[in-house]
RNA sequence: GCCGUUGUGGCGAAAUCGGCAGACGCAAGGGACUUAAAAUCCCUCGACCCAAAAGUCGUACCGGUUCAAGUCCGGUCAGCGGCACCA
């Protein structure tokens, strides 16, 4: 068969059939499978991309013959740097080169042979898509989960633009790897942390990757304590700190501000004043990623004031140190050097005193060492003899009824900065007016204008068009206004793609209510794991927000999640042109067609695993499929035939059903390994009948066409011819999945292993349907196992019928 | 340091509720067919011991539970991913 024409035949006529489109009128058997969807830059389809969409696609097949009215979208994130950095370097606009670019993906993505419903396609970069991104900006803007604020942010000088939290990874900028530096600047933000409660609480009603749970639940960083309100010796006021050791207050010896803290310039005391400022501008200079080293020494400087310690009337010195941090819980600490490896190592640079609260379990109390661990309270008045667990609430309660403190639930999950100054993005909709401030605009969509100049320079591309800047008046009062010349963050345009898909023409809406309440949630999600921290907390963020605003009915977007593994170079190391280890997939689907190429990968790597790339097994697996030409055809052809059903009929026949049983739940979870590794064994089985001077032209036919069906799905095209040259009606891509019969498998003899001493030593064929005693009975009158025992008396006999027979002598 | 995850032949990997470890393949070796090659088909293929039969060892390491452990329990080590001065 010549592979690459059969695929470009049949995946010619199933889209001019649109044998994949989904039936809107059979919703309540809808399945939405969704890959994520893919950015359109200028190099091909990579490895990574074929196996993402083309297992998955995979699966989509695998519902379909399952019955299910499978919905499988596709589109573009086509907002976003490398185009503008693209522009920069070529001259070429990121609209023209996106859009190209698209066009090529798009004819790429038709040839993996998938079975996408390009009718609901998505372009993010299309006013018609980033009019309602808009839209729901303004819609977070009027529930107030969308403001500006100045804020130190983060800023990346080589992309010239802010970053939010989660794009800076170790200090650098995810993207470009350059170091971050802070900025006070006024942003946007959207107030993702009025969710961080329920994100982290809906997380355990997920079916997801335990790893990808764990890292959101480790992003949104949940730590429950209390706030403890010290007086200032001198009625200067008052600060809090926060904590989740308040059973070790009695051993707090002196306090921590963070350098930036506002109360810093207030209360240094003259004859401080020189140093602390010092040591301020000091700390301004370095840069975020020295200061978050935990291995940098603790160092910090005495303000010269004092405070009292609420609990027991103690004063203590007030210092400032650049450990503690002025963005996470009051910006404050309160030192216990006995009870923290930090306040311990601080403690012991600049003297402060050590007092131990907490006793261990054990006696071997070794005071050179902090001890971290909960105990029991000691020197601590009334609170003598509670464990950590008990002092930790009676300690707080008994401040909160002298109005000194209360339980505090802290995240450390920050809102979501929005905000970037670059060109190719969605527009923020907000006008400046000189009378009004700030308004919403909601004429939209506020166009992106074309002919912007967006060589980076720190500013906006868009402050310096004019027209698009000043050409506006203000919607309330009717005044020259100004608009805001920042773009959104492309991932606000990858939080809500989902729920357009399924309304991805509606002129009127961001999508509408009922029928998404229909649609959604996603049942199978599948995508890399790198946006565990982003884009799928980002999404969960959206759809709970417009859930709460009454736009949608559900809490969760995605139900259940598949991370693909990664495909790495031949060499171990990640595909990257650097390592000059990149695979490209055109050579092999040039030469062998997408179906062997997809199930190679199938049968090449634990789906969600992924591992170093090899080519050894791809010759084989084209063998294996002219192999299943070769039988399917067979089976066919004339040969003498008979209508028993006889012992080689039965051993095919249970073959052809444990690899119905066996595929069905491979398919359904991604175990497409094991899945063709199964489909190998029935065409062997296969092999084995076809030996067979005569044949069960029923039997054997049956079984191949079974085979085609289970097959579909990783060789949709090859099937599909296979199944059109033996006469079948009808698509094989809508079969019905084989149906399986349990019957088929149990044969009426089975071969029982017999141990002694649990060593394998004996097999005896016996009736199937022994019970336990009957076994034990029939195996202990066999003459090998008479043999073996010479005249002995068993201790033990376990027997489990379709397992073994134990006997222990 | 914390969280998660993975350790099985020369290689990719399988193994249901604890029940014959290594399915299915690759590579390798041997053979059949062929003038030859390709294609196809058959056999061997964890290690040790051995003429063979039999036997011993073997799922990162140490220990435990069990008639029986890759699987369960306790501990250790290594790789990978994430977080990390978060009070």
């Amino acid at each position: 068969m010549d592979k690459i024409a059969v695929e470009k035949k049949w995946n010619k006529r199933w889209t001019e059939q649109k044998v994949y489109s989904f039936n809107e009128k059979d919703v309540a058997n809808k399945h939405y499978v969704l890959e994520m969807f893919s950015y359109p830059s200028g190099s091909k389809l990579h490895i990574g991309h074929w196996y993402n969409y083309s297992l998955t696609d995979s699966y989509a097949r695998y519902q379909i013959l399952k019955g299910k009215n499978v919905f499988q979208p596709m589109g573009f994130d086509a907002f976003g740097l490398p185009a503008e950095n693209y522009a920069i370097k070529t001259g070429v606009h990121p609209q023209d080169s996106t859009l190209h670019n698209i066009e090529v993906m798009e004819e790429q993505l038709k040839n993996i042979g998938a079975m996408f419903d390009w009718d609901h396609e998505i372009k993010t970069c299309m006013p018609d898509y980033y009019k309602w991104t808009q839209w729901i900006f303004g819609e977070l803007y009027k529930h107030g989960l969308a403001y500006r604020k100045k804020a130190p942010v983060n800023w990346c000088p080589k992309c010239n633009t802010v970053l939010a939290n989660e794009q800076v990874v170790g200090g650098l900028c995810e993207r470009c790897d350059s170091q971050v530096v802070k900025k006070d600047l006024t942003q946007w933000f959207f107030k993702i942390t009025d969710y961080a409660e329920e994100l982290l609480q809906c997380l355990d009603t997920l079916d997801w990757p335990e790893k990808t749970k764990a890292m959101q639940r480790n992003w949104i960083g949940k730590s429950v304590g209390g706030e403890i309100q010290f007086q200032l010796e001198n009625g200067q006021g008052s600060f809090k700190v926060f904590t989740t050791r308040a059973d070790t207050l009695f051993g707090c010896t002196y306090v921590v501000l963070a350098p930036e803290h506002a109360l810093v310039d207030v209360i240094t005391t003259d004859e401080h004043k020189a140093e602390v400022q010092a040591y301020k501008d000091e700390v301004a200079k370095t840069t975020e990623i020295e200061r978050l080293s935990t291995a940098k020494e603790k160092t910090g400087v005495f303000t010269g004031a004092y405070a009292i310690n609420p609990i027991n009337g103690q004063k203590v010195e007030v210092w400032i140190g650049d450990y503690v941090l002025a963005t996470y819980g009051t910006g404050a600490v309160m030192g216990v050097p006995s009870h923290d490896e930090r306040d311990f190592k601080f403690a012991q640079k600049h003297n402060l005193g050590i007092i131990r609260v907490i006793k261990g379990a054990t006696e071997d109390v070794d005071d050179t060492l902090p001890f971290c661990d909960d105990g029991v309270l000691v020197a601590s008045g009334e609170f003598d003899g509670l464990t950590s667990e008990q002092a930790r609430n009676a300690i707080v309660d008994k401040l909160a009824t002298m109005g000194k403190g209360e339980k505090k639930v802290n995240y450390r999950l920050r809102d979501w900065l929005v905000s970037r100054q670059r060109y190719w993005g969605a527009p923020i909709p907000i006008i400046y007016c000189p009378h009004c401030g700030e308004v919403l605009d909601e004429n939209l969509p506020v166009e992106l204008p074309y002919d912007v100049e967006f060589t980076p320079d720190g500013t906006s591309p868009l402050a310096k068009h004019e027209k698009f800047i000043h050409d506006v008046v203000c919607p309330k009062c009717g005044a020259p206004a100004t608009r805001e010349a920042d773009t959104l963050d492309t991932f606000v345009c990858s939080s809500w793609y989902f729920l357009r898909y399924p309304d991805s023409k509606n002129s009127q809406q961001a999508f509408n209510t009922e029928w998404i309440d229909k649609m959604l949630p996603v049942d199978k999600y599948v995508g890399g794991a790198e946006h565990a921290c982003m884009h799928l907390l980002y999404a969960r963020f959206f759809t709970k927000a417009l859930r709460d605003m009454g736009y949608l009915h559900f809490d969760e977007p995605f139900k259940s999640l598949v991370h693909q593994g990664i495909i790495l170079g031949p060499d171990g190391n990640r595909m990257s042109k650097s390592h000059g280890n990149v695979v490209s997939p055109d050579e092999y689907v040039g030469t062998y067609g997408s179906d062997v190429f997809r199930c190679y990968m199938a049968f090449g790597f634990r789906y969600i695993e992924g591992g170093p790339w090899s080519d050894d097994g791809i010759k084989a697996i084209n063998k294996w499929l002219d192999r299943v030409e070769r039988y399917v055809l067979s089976a066919y052809q004339d040969y003498p035939t008979t209508t028993d059903f006889g012992t080689e009929e039965q051993q095919l026949n249970r073959v052809r059903h444990l690899t119905i049983k066996a595929v069905d739940s491979d398919y359904n979870e991604f175990s497409f390994n094991t899945a063709v590794a199964r489909m190998m064994e029935l065409v062997n089985a296969i092999a084995k009948y076809d030996q067979q001077p005569t044949k069960n032209a029923q039997l054997y036919r049956d079984t191949v066409d079974d085979l085609l069906v289970l097959l579909c799905p990783l060789a949709p095209h090859i099937a599909e011819e296979l199944w059109q040259q033996t006469g079948h009606q009808g698509s094989v891509v809508v079969q019905k999945f084989p149906a399986f019969d349990e019957s088929a498998t149990k044969a009426s003899q089975v071969e029982m292993l017999v141990q002694f001493n649990s060593r394998p030593k004996v097999r005896i064929n016996v009736d199937a349907t022994l019970n336990a005693q009957q076994l034990q009975e029939l195996v202990l009158k066999d003459p090998k196992v008479q043999e073996l025992l010479q005249g002995a008396t068993p201790k033990k006999v376990i027997a489990i019928p379709g397992r073994l027979v134990n006997i222990i002598v």
